[in-house]
DNA sequence: GCGAGGTTTCGGCGGGCGCCGAAGTGTGCG
DNA sequence: CGCACACTTCGGCGCCCGCCGAAACCTCGC
């Protein structure tokens, strides 16, 4: 009888706050879209588990459908959502670091992870980091009063990378930051992101590691980071080489 | 025996996923201190469950609490914290906007709310979008390609309103897009703008309505809006002076 | 030092929910 | 047309966790 008023938060916070369901988000992070059948194989539930909580995250607007024969495709609902998730993450990797056991056999994925990934639809890790940097140092991205690219920056979009920008028509913000959770300091996201990204896999400049967010930088994406925004070392690899594990 | 790994992003979600503790976050988004006795009657819990949900807030890095005699004050633990209720608040009334009772005794209390109100440290609703829009019309703020203000911008705190901002060192940023959950816009977030707020409680431009997050625009506010940014009407009550209800 | 009032700890209760396996539905392939 | 497979629905189980009241603890003021 104490119906008490629901609270919109924290009906969104409780579809996450089930490590099953938010196992799903985070391996949806990679912004494809994965059938329900592979969720539940990465979660390590059974079907009928990842089932009800596919739909419940699907009601709840965090993820969208797409079904194909006796397939059932999920997707984040959009970049608000990815970048929701990205940033509690962000808050609870900060918050949670103390107390965690220092490391698992896992840490080798974790050290590709921390080079460079995916962030939903944009570069992320030391790599999308160093770009970043890249960026700022050289007037294209302006973060002392905010964080915008500069007229400079939009310019190189074109003459430089040579692809086009999306019209600012729309409710994307064409830069936005993004606060990356390993290197615990902004990385560039918005529609330049994403471009940026695209542009990147497309020309062959990284290549996904298996199926996960992870990334691997090309002989091709040195040459062309060092060409277009003198970025030498960009992961951090050289000058990490003498670190003991 | 299944020890999962503990999913970070579950674990802080899982803190804002009961009704009550979300309750506490909301109200503390005043960016005031609250006692915990005060938290309890405002979510309508016994003093003993508050407190227990308090020290899980605290624990989980969310809130910071600050012992006097025998009072125990609670406040989030930063803007950051702030920002990100106020993201998923954001996230979580678009989603659930469909499937809502439409409207409840607390209509007036939702109206005030609508019209002028503090985000944590900075203005929304009505008045912080119409501030946030003259602004970018000015050409103080641009959100063309990112959200900064621009040098007139920077220029404008110092000559116009008279106060100093603080310098760009530390990691919060002068200014910042937050997202309003009334407007569904963005209003001026990040240091500019919550120097910008505590000037207008400083000066009575705005003043607050009981002890919640709603202001009320004073007369000196309309003047000083005006004068300041061009900005008449900026809570739109003029124009809504015949809107039903 | 004693009472009043704010806060915390402790049991105990109850409901919600995540889990599974089994059975049912729909699709694709041979 | 029937098997294989992906997914969904349905019961049932068990645990987690939020709730409360009683009692202890602490601080303040007299």
């Amino acid at each position: 009888m104490t119906a008490t008023t629901p609270i919109p938060l924290a009906t969104l916070a409780g579809l996450l706050a089930d490590a099953t369901r938010a196992r799903f988000c985070l391996a949806l992070l990679d912004g494809r879209a994965w059938s329900a059948g592979e969720l539940a194989r990465h979660a390590g539930v059974a079907a009928s588990t990842a089932s009800e909580h596919l739909s419940h995250l699907v009601r709840g607007g965090l993820l969208v459908e797409e079904r194909q024969g006796r397939h059932r495709y999920l997707r984040l609902a959009g970049p608000q959502v990815a970048q929701l998730i990205e940033d509690m993450t962000a808050h609870a990797e900060r918050a949670g670091a103390a107390a965690r056991p220092p490391t698992l056999r896992a840490a080798s994925a974790a050290a590709a992870m921390a080079a460079a990934r995916t962030c939903y639809d944009h570069l992320a890790g030391r790599l999308g980091v160093a770009i970043t940097d890249a960026f700022t140092a050289r007037g294209l991205l302006r973060q002392d009063a905010g964080f915008a690219l500069s007229d400079d920056g939009l310019a190189w979009f074109a003459a430089e990378l040579g692809v086009a920008l999306p019209a600012s028509t729309g409710r994307r913000p064409l830069a936005r930051p993004c606060l990356d959770w390993t290197e615990r300091r902004h990385h560039l996201a918005g529609a330049a992101g994403a471009v940026l990204c695209a542009t990147a896999l497309q020309r062959r400049w990284v290549s996904r590691i298996g199926s996960g967010r992870a990334l691997r930088l090309t002989g091709a994406g040195r040459q062309a980071l060092s060409a277009l925004l003198g970025l030498d070392d960009p992961t951090g690899d050289l000058s990490a080489s003498a670190a003991g594990g």
